[in-house]
DNA sequence: GCGGATCAC
DNA sequence: TATGGTGATCCGC
């Protein structure tokens, strides 16, 4: 495994001891159905990779020339479009699960803790403490154990974590109230009007942010970025997790200055695999994504090359998704899922695909909601997931409707062929 | 439109 | 012994 989840810096895991966090996973992985799964995905990362490199080796000096021409004219062509004018803050809460479980039990601040349903279940977030250990969020809570075996867990209560995200929220508001909820614990907050009004910055308003959200929840601290976009402040707000604040500066030299060494794994939309794939072309930091900009245009698709580009020049997300077609659009799916021990019981299965189907017809009817399509998701015992969808006559939210579709779709999987053995369903 | 894959939190 | 749940997007066909 190339490990990267469990290895790669995260707020408070700066001084872990890497090489024993990886020792200890490899161990309590390897040989599993899960860690098999890891490595055929791995290997279809690497299938990928040897494509993308044939295909640049196969290029001939003038189609090198070529795309380095039209690299560097996108790149002209997004530098005509850079503001510095728009002000963003990002707040995300430090540890927050975690952090909202001692609001409750204040010995938990002192050892380490784990949120997670049970030691077989993966961890939805380490508190400060533990993560000194290497435990973190999603991973699984044996694991977490043998890392640190003084490691607590706390099962997640979803109330604690909504109360304190409305608190918060409310501070939010008093800066503008088309703030963006990312998830319970983050949010965007466009503050160049509030700024002109009261003739402001982001550092002061961060600040006060900080405290009002601290004396709000009665005690929880978070982090704020800032900077022209959503995207810069949002890798602002790791940037002195946790309980600090960053605020990148508006030009264009601040800009590429901070992004120069910034490893590309911290920006939005990065994660394990693309970081895998950018590394094997040399590319570490978001200065390598700039210098070697024709590559990834001869080499990704055109929209995963403009993600990339805007990520080297640290341009794009200015604006409020509201000012775009895509951004105003509401929800988009509701889906219920679960894992249990696997089986290939039919009868157990079919409860449960009725009984979480049942379940997102409610949900979509209290919602208001109708869908065109329902999916249904089927996980293996082997771990590799299974999705089959049909498309409705018409939007329906009926109990009926769903169900049969979400049977029908798993039963018709289930007959080709032996049964398979699944771990989870969901519809 | 469908299915696999990736990503965030 | 044992690896979550929800929502979204993109790509290739
Ligand atoms: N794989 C994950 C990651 C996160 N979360 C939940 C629990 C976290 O507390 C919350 C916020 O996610 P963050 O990534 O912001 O992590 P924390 O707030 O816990 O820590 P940090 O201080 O690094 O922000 O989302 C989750 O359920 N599953
Ligand atoms: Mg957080």
């Amino acid at each position: 495994s190339y490990g990267s989840v469990f290895t790669h810096a995260k707020a408070g895991m700066e001084n872990v001891d890497r090489e024993r966090v990886a020792r200890v996973v490899y161990d309590a992985t390897v040989g599993t159905p899960h860690h098999e799964n890891e490595t055929r995905k791995e290997r279809a990362t690497s299938k990928r990779i040897a494509a993308m490199k044939a295909k640049g080796q196969g290029m001939t000096k003038t189609e090198w020339e070529t795309f380095g021409r039209r690299a560097d004219e996108r790149a002209r062509a997004m530098e005509r479009t850079r503001s510095g004018a728009r002000k963003w803050l990002v707040v995300d809460m430090d540890g927050f699960y975690a952090a909202c479980e001692e609001l409750y039990d204040p010995a938990l601040k002192s050892v380490p803790v784990g949120v997670a349903a049970g030691p077989s279940s993966v961890l939805t977030t380490a508190n400060y403490v533990a993560r000194k250990y290497g435990v973190r969020a999603a991973m699984p809570g044996f694991i977490a154990k043998k890392l640190c075996p003084d490691l607590v867990f706390v099962k997640p209560d979803f109330k604690k974590y909504v109360k304190a995200s409305n608190e918060s929220r409310g501070v939010f508001a008093q800066y503008n109230p088309d703030y963006i909820a990312g998830s319970l614990d983050e949010a965007y907050i466009e503050v160049t009007e509030y700024c002109e009004k009261h003739d402001t910055t982001m550092e002061a308003i961060a600040e006060e942010i900080r405290s009002k959200v601290k004396e709000a929840t009665g005690g929880l601290t978070c982090s704020v970025g800032g900077g022209c976009s959503r995207r810069l402040a949002k890798v602002c707000s790791d940037f002195n997790k946790p309980n600090g604040q960053y605020i990148l500066g508006t030009t264009r030299d601040d800009i590429l200055k901070f992004l120069r060494d910034l490893p590309v794994r911290k920006m939005y939309g990065i994660g394990k695999t693309l970081e895998r794939i950018l590394n094997e072309f040399d590319i570490k930091t978001c200065g390598d994504l700039l210098a070697k900009r024709a590559t990834m245009l001869a080499l990704f698709t055109p929209k995963a090359f403009d993600f990339l580009l805007g990520i080297a020049l640290g341009i794009g997300t200015e604006c409020h998704p509201r000012e775009t077609p895509e951004g105003s659009g509401g929800r988009k799916g509701v889906s219920k899922s679960e894992t249990f021990k696997a089986t290939a019981d039919k009868a157990y299965l079919d409860a449960k695909m009725t009984e979480l189907a049942t379940e997102v017809a409610l949900e979509c009817q209290r919602l208001n909601l109708k869908g065109r399509m329902v999916a249904v998701k089927l996980k293996r015992s082997t771990f590799d997931v299974i999705q089959r969808q049909t498309t409705l006559a018409g939007p329906t939210n009926d109990v009926k409707t769903i169900v049969n579709s979400a049977l029908r779709l798993m039963r018709n999987e289930n007959s080709i062929g032996a049964n398979m053995t699944l771990r989870l369903v969901g519809a």
